[in-house]
DNA sequence: GCAAAATGCGCAATCGATTGCATTTTATTT
DNA sequence: AAATAAAATGCAATCGATTGCGCATTTTGC
C-alpha cells in the first residue's frame, strides 16, 4: 500500500513545501511573495506559480508572532445590536479594512466583569489597537491603563474615560442635553423632568449637566426630584416615569437619555390616556431607527455613528503607525431633531 | 550611564523570563500555568505568583500557531447593523465567548468581492470555524468550499449555499412566504404583489414560491408581472411599488421581501394618500424593531436570531471538538405576526 | 582582463509557547 | 543501605514566517 506525499500531510502547505519543490530556500519564497527587491522577478514568478498551484495561504499567525504585530483592531461595545453602535463598528470596519486591518468585535452586554475579559483576551492576542466604548457598569480602569503603559495604541469613543489620557471621539453631550431641553422649554413646557444614565459615565453626566444649564439660563428651578438615574432599559423606562407620575406635582415633559426609553415611556403613557406632546412632551437621544417612524415620532439628538467610527479607526491607525503620542479629543456635534412627540406648539 | 534591566527589554514579559526569574526552565513554567499535574502544587505556586509580579499575559498567537488552533470563530453577515444580524451575532458571540472561544466579525456589506477578501483572511488567520450568512451578490463559492476540502468547520445561517454540504440553520422561509399570502388572502386581498430578493439566495427564492403556493392552493393565477426581484434596499423598495401602482391592474397587497423594503413602500403609498390597511395591505419579513411601532404597525414574519446564533455556535463547536462530521440541516419555524399593516377585516 | 560593485540567494536565529522523551530528584520497598 | 519505583523537572525540537549577515555569482568600470 502506497501513499500520495498529498494523503500522509493533510496539513496546510507552508513556504517551506513551496521552497522544497522548486529546491529553493525558504526564506527566497519568503522574500519572494512579499515582493522584496532583493530577488528576481524571474524567481518571484517562479515562485508565486507554485504558491498558487499549491494553494498556498499564508499563516498570518508565524507571521504575527515573528512581526509583533498582528494587524488586528479590537472594537468592545456595550451591544453590537444597539443601532448606534452597530453603526459605529460599520464605520470603523470600513476604515479598517480599507487600511489592511482586520477587526475583532466583542460586547460587553454593559457589564464590567465582561468587559475586563475580553479586553485581557484582546490583549493576549496582541491587537494592534483597542477602541473602546466602555460598559455601564465599568468603574475600574486598570485593564483599559494597561494599554496605556505598554503604549498600546488606545481610543474611546462615546462613553470615554476622563481619568485615561488617549485619542478620544465623542459627541457634545453637554451641548444636546442643553439643546433638548431648551427645546422642550421653547415648546411652552414648564417641568421637565429628566431620565438619567449612570452618571459615572460623562456621556450622561454631560446630558444632565446641559439640561440643568437650560433650565438656569431660564429661571427655572431645578427639582432634584424630576431627575431619575438608572441604567435605561426598557423597563426601566417604564417604572421611572410611574414614579415620575405618581409625584404630586408631576412633569409634562421628560428628556429621556435615549430612545429605548423614550418610546417605553411613550407607550406606557399612550396606554394612560395620555396625550403626547399635548399632555406631556417626550425627547430621546441617539436617533435610532425607530424614533422616526414610530407614532407619534420621537424627538431626539443624532450621533453620527458612522463618522465617528470611520474617525475612531482613523485615530487608531495613526496611532499605530506613527509613534507619536499626542492626543486629541474630537467632540462631534450633534443635531435636535424636532419631531411629533415634542411638538406642542403645532397643536 | 547604566540602564536597569527593565529599560532595555520593554517587550512583553514571557515564561522565558519567569523561568529566568526562578531560575527553572520554560517548560515547567507552560505546564504550571497550564495546570499540568506533573508539576508540583509548591512549583506552580511560585510560578504563578512571578507570573502575577511580573504582569504576564500569555501570547496567544505563539499559543495558537504552536496548537495550530487559534480558539476563534469567524462570523460573517452581509450588514451588522441589520437588527436580525446582529441579534444572530449576539446569540452566537453568547455561546462561543462561554465556551472559552472569540468570535471575530466582519461584514461583507452584500458584496461578493469583500466576502471573499474577508473569508480568506479569516482562513488565514486560522479561525477554528466559521460561521457565514452569505453575500447577495455571491455567486460563486470556491472560497468557501475550500473550508469544507479541508475540513475546517463551516456553519451557514439563514442564508446558506445549498451546494456545499455542511452543518445549515436556516429558517422556514417557504412556510413563511406561504403563511404571508394566505394571510393577505384571508384578510380579503385579491391581487397580491411580491417583492422578492434575488433569486439566488434560497431565502428569497423560498419565500416566493411559497408565496406562488398558496396562490395556487386559493385558485389565485400567478400574474408576474407581480413580481418584482430586487436587493430590497429601501430606495429600491420605492421604485418597485412605483412600478406596481403604475400597472393598468395594480396590486391591492404587497409582501415585502424585508421590512425595510416594507416600511419604505408604505410611506411611499401613504404620501400618495392611498390608505393602508384599507386600500393596500402590507406585509413584511424579518420582524425588526421598528415594525412594531411604525403606524400603522406593519405585519411581519419573526425570525428567532438570537436563537440562531447560539445554535450556529453550538453547531460550529461540535464541529470543532469532535472529528465527527454528521451535518445537519436545523429549520427554525417562523412566526406570522399580523398587525395593522394588513388587518383590513377589523375596518 | 581584473578588481570592485552589484545582484541573487541561503544559513541560521528568532518570535513565544508547547510537548515527547530523557534525566534528575525524591520516595518507597525490601 | 541498596534497589526500585515514582515524581518532578529539563532538553530540544516544533509550529511557520521573517531577516541580518554572509557567500557566490554576475555585472560594471577602467
Amino acid at each position: 500500500m502506497t501513499f500520495h506525499i498529498d494523503m500522509i500531510k493533510n496539513s496546510e502547505p507552508t513556504i517551506h513545501d513551496i521552497a522544497r519543490e522548486l529546491e529553493i530556500s525558504a526564506s527566497t519564497v519568503s522574500r519572494a511573495l512579499n515582493d522584496n527587491p532583493r530577488i528576481s522577478l524571474k524567481t518571484k514568478e517562479k515562485i508565486k506559480a507554485v504558491a498558487i498551484s499549491l494553494g498556498y495561504r499564508p499563516n498570518t499567525l508565524a507571521s504575527n508572532l515573528r512581526n509583533k504585530k498582528s494587524n488586528t483592531i479590537g472594537i468592545v461595545v456595550p451591544l453590537i445590536n444597539r443601532h448606534f453602535f452597530s453603526s459605529v463598528i460599520s464605520g470603523a470596519e470600513d476604515v479598517a479594512f480599507k487600511a489592511g486591518y482586520n477587526v475583532v468585535i466583542s460586547q460587553s452586554n454593559d457589564l464590567a466583569d465582561k468587559e475586563i475579559n475580553i479586553v485581557q483576551s484582546m490583549f493576549s492576542n496582541r491587537v494592534d489597537g483597542l477602541i473602546i466604548s466602555i460598559a455601564m457598569q465599568t468603574n475600574t480602569f486598570e485593564h483599559l491603563k494597561i494599554f496605556r503603559k505598554k503604549n498600546i495604541p488606545l481610543v474611546f469613543f462615546d462613553r470615554a474615560v476622563p481619568e485615561i489620557e488617549t485619542d478620544k471621539i465623542v459627541v457634545d453631550d453637554y451641548a444636546g442635553g442643553f439643546r433638548v431641553a431648551q427645546h422642550l422649554i421653547d415648546q411652552g413646557y414648564q417641568r421637565i423632568a429628566h431620565l438619567a444614565g449612570t452618571q459615572n459615565l460623562m456621556t450622561y453626566f454631560d446630558r444632565k449637566n446641559g439640561y440643568i444649564e437650560a433650565l438656569r439660563k431660564n429661571h427655572i428651578p431645578y427639582d432634584e426630584s424630576l431627575v431619575i438615574i438608572n441604567t435605561l432599559t426598557s423597563n426601566e423606562g417604564v417604572s421611572a416615569v410611574q414614579q415620575l407620575m405618581s409625584l404630586k406635582n408631576p412633569p409634562d415633559a421628560i428628556f429621556c437619555g435615549n430612545d429605548t426609553t423614550a418610546l417605553s415611556a411613550m407607550i406606557y403613557l399612550r396606554d394612560k390616556g395620555i396625550r403626547i406632546p399635548q399632555d406631556i412632551g417626550i425627547v430621546g437621544f441617539s436617533n435610532e431607527p425607530f424614533s422616526k417612524v414610530v407614532s407619534p415620532s420621537i424627538s431626539t439628538i443624532a450621533q453620527p455613528g458612522f463618522q465617528m467610527g470611520q474617525k475612531a479607526a482613523e485615530l487608531i491607525i495613526r496611532q499605530i503607525e506613527t509613534k507619536e503620542r499626542t492626543f486629541q479629543t474630537i467632540v462631534l456635534a450633534t443635531e435636535l431633531i424636532i419631531r411629533e412627540s415634542s411638538s406642542r406648539k403645532s397643536f
